[in-house]
DNA sequence: ATTCGTGCAAACAGTTTGCATAGAG
DNA sequence: CTCTATGCAAACTGTTTGCACGAAT
């Protein structure tokens, strides 16, 4: 049985004795019904359809929270930018991302994993994370 | 036999009539001697060393063309962080990047690059170019 | 009551641009 | 001479912080 992000959250925030705002139950809310991957900036205007009263300050901290909280991961793309996404249970995927439309495509594939560990092995390098993206042109964009 | 970069930089400025200043001489010395990725900031620095006039802007400005020219690649990694470097006739290569020490491991694993290109193509994705960051604690910080 | 959270505004870092002057072709 | 490059300063983007007020425990 999975608990939800929500779930998660707020025993995260019991845990450390923090708050179970309003605005953090809006914030992750719309986050966790987001497929894929967002910025602070998008998610700051999708809560505020709902929510106007809540700043982005306000949005950013909980984003930063839910990382912390290892519910949601932060991903910097080329140019600066910040997207998150909710961790899923599920593998890990890396990205294939067009740069003409800006989909990105998840993707995962257990050889490639593999072939990184055995890289790292051989320059005695131990993991925590990795990133991998292939940029291109999409089948819709082609 | 190779050109060097700044003789493939010579060629490009005539092609493109752009001009060739001392300037971007210097910055291109600068930056084709030194082994390994560079941010525009700290290659603005060692270049002042040696020519204390030459500006921020105008470093950065022939980084870009560099980039334009084929001759530098620019790279983004975590945190908003770009880093040049000379682009080699060699093969592509990834990077081990440290989180203890910040040391950046290059490596080439051409089964990689083909499993990547294998997953392009389940997905009808055309690639241009591809990242793969490996973080994690090098051999000289466990 | 106390302590943490909020929202604003302002600081910040990295990047990018406008403009008058200097210099290459 | 003409047209591009330079260097400064200032705009801009995305991110982060300080602080007084408000709310959750």
């Amino acid at each position: 049985m999975e608990k939800s992000p929500i779930h998660t959250f707020e025993k995260y925030l019991k845990q450390k004795s923090l708050k179970l705002t309003h605005q953090r139950q809006a914030v992750v809310h719309t986050f966790s019904t987001h497929k894929g991957h967002v910025s602070a900036e998008d998610l700051y205007r999708k809560v505020q359809k709902k929510h106007p009263e809540i700043g982005f300050t306000t949005v950013y901290r909980t984003l930063n929270l839910l990382v912390e909280a290892g519910i949601a991961s932060a991903n910097t793309f080329k140019g600066s930018c910040t997207l998150f996404e909710i961790i899923d249970k599920k593998e890990h995927h890396d990205h294939l991302i067009c740069i003409k439309c800006g989909a990105i495509i998840e993707f995962h594939n257990i050889h490639i994993e593999e072939l990184q560990e055995s890289v790292a092995k051989d320059h005695d390098f131990r993991v925590t994370e990795h990133a991998l993206e292939i940029f291109g042109v999409c089948a819709a964009c082609l």
